[in-house]
DNA sequence: TATGAATGAGATTTCATTCAT
DNA sequence: CATGAATGAAATCTCATTCAT
């Protein structure tokens, strides 16, 4: 009698098991064992619902960026009509909250940045993500600038996000979350600058 | 007599083809065969002069942050009493230059930065580095502006070059320096505006 | 559900395979790959069941130990209230028997016992065998002579087992089992000359 | 101007190295590299002086062997016409001597008792070794014994002196020179007992 | 004569994957 | 569905030997 519908209870195990095997010792020591014996299964496994270690971290790197996503996308979901200002502002705080990212997710997504760099198919999610948050970032700026100012706005937050994000987890202390969004507040602030003049008024698109 | 005074090259030549076999395939396949094979010698030479692996991954990344340093140093020797503002400008352009981190370096770089969460002697080095760029830039912002505001400008210019060096490397056409150091001396601008009331006073180049 | 239980099996494959291996080229040149090949298994599972080469090494190193134990336990066994010189014969005879020393443990012993002169592990194994030997002789001897003159025949009876051994294992010939025993217990004789007085009262054999 | 005459200089270097070598870290240590370090020369001298390593090994056991002869002989020299005991005391003596068998050349003996199993050339040393004692200490004792009781007085009195030794050799506390002497000699006596009527008439041959 | 340099074979170990049960 | 067993490829490191100088 074997059990049914497992396979969603064990990818998911399986994945988080990666995501602890990874901030525990690094991705080039996370071993098949050392991942299934974190989720408390045998090394087999990973082949039979993954076809392989390859296809768990690519799931595991799925996951991250999906959770990413899902942060970011469930504050603005609270934003309908808000002003740009307001979903920039949301953007950050998303990035910065990362889902449990302060957790075994942080190292493990580092980790996949400098994999994604030989690594055809992590590159592509990877570079997927990049420019979601570019995009979503210009979007909003060009609400309130023009074309080329909105892009260089776009890339300097950007930029400023990861860079926040980057020093703050490879930092001993760990990311001061609180720190890093105030200073990605204070940079958007002055982004802003002179351009935020008769907001209130302005359409917006979810 | 034999040849003699070989250690030095070799030790260089290895060096150069550590970063070529990273930015070829990554740190992750770069076998000691490969490297070896770059450098046209012979796989056991490495453990000869460098004692393994280990040893030959540090002494890469050692170089990597003395040519970091070095770039940086150079601009700044040329700016004995110059303005904050320069000494601020040539940290950034010393950045965005980073010797060679224009070619085989700069993946080798990030490489080290995903695996220095996990490995002792090169969290030491890459913290050393990143307390080198705080310290440097926050020492600048602090003639010209109190304690606290020079401290979170100096964070931010840090992230804002790291961020943009990080998304820079990532992205598939590579990272446009002239854009990177335009942003970020815009950033800078911001940063010191309002500050630099007395500054015309010094201005020379040694 | 798997196969299981495989385990003891084949550490006791491999133990058995390292003695054949030894036997056949010598310790130094009994690689683990020859060694698997004479169990018949990949070398990786050496690995896998000892933790590593020195693992089965030390392994086997007990097995023979214990092997000699249970040799002379097992005929000390049936003589409970035994006399002195039917102990001591007893340890004799248990020592010529090694089990299958006359086999492919010989040459596994002796050379464990050059290899234990620099191997941490391997010497205390093989000091509390040496010990062993000697206590259970002086032991012995002592119900029948003093201190001094107890331990004396116990170091030169126990020299005397061993260099029997050592020279009838090193000869060309190997060792004749039958002669070395006559010289053991005649050297026993000699020793116990004179000491043998009011014997005749304890002669059982259980 | 190369120097000349080097080479009984070298020759006698290189063969002390290698047994400090083993005697430091075992035979199966003992590299080429860290023999030469010990005389103070480059590795790649001893394939010039000796062919290769076996050939040093090789040279090292003869000379070992050769020590220990000298030892017994020397001692015998100054016993022309003694009588049987003395001559088999001396070879006791000598080989409890053995030369420098107190030092770095204890465990080399002992490392090449065990590798000569499998290394045809020492075997065969260390087999004229072995019959070197025997006969000598068999022709001794026949000029008191019929020939079964001399051989096997003989097969005795070799075990013991090679027991004595092996387990004083590797015992923590190192050979107990005196004691194993008084323990041989004691058996010598026992051996004796009954044999030495009118000694001191016969003629003896050198 | 002697050295530093270099090689390449070989040994151990790790690990993802497959498979029968 | 899941496991313990097992394999074999690959990676690192060691080391005896060779060679030009």
């Amino acid at each position: 009698m074997p059990k049914t519908g497992m396979e969603p209870i064990r990818r998911s195990q399986l994945i988080q098991a990666t995501m602890a095997a990874i901030d525990e010792v690094g991705l080039a020591d996370a071993t098949v064992m050392r991942i299934a014996r974190h989720a408390g299964v045998s090394a087999g496994i990973i082949s039979h619902y993954f076809g392989g270690k390859d296809g768990l971290l690519e799931a595991t790197m799925r996951q991250i960026l999906s959770d990413l996503g899902e942060a970011v996308a469930q504050r603005r979901r609270q934003l309908v009509n808000g002003s740009p200002r307001e979903h920039i502002g949301a953007i950050i705080d998303g990035n910065f909250d990362r889902s449990q990212i302060i957790g075994p997710a942080a190292k493990t997504w580092l980790a996949f940045w400098a994999s994604s760099m030989h690594k055809a198919q992590l590159q592509r999610l990877q570079h997927v993500n990049d420019q979601r948050l570019y995009s979503n970032l210009c979007c909003q700026f060009r609400r309130l600038m023009p074309h080329e100012e909105a892009r260089d706005a776009a890339r300097g937050l950007a930029a400023m996000i990861d860079g926040l994000w980057l020093r703050g987890t490879l930092s001993p202390e760990g990311l001061d979350t609180e720190r890093a969004r105030r200073l990605a507040h204070a940079y958007l602030d002055q982004l802003l600058t002179g351009y935020e003049t008769s907001l209130a008024s302005t359409k917006e698109t979810a």
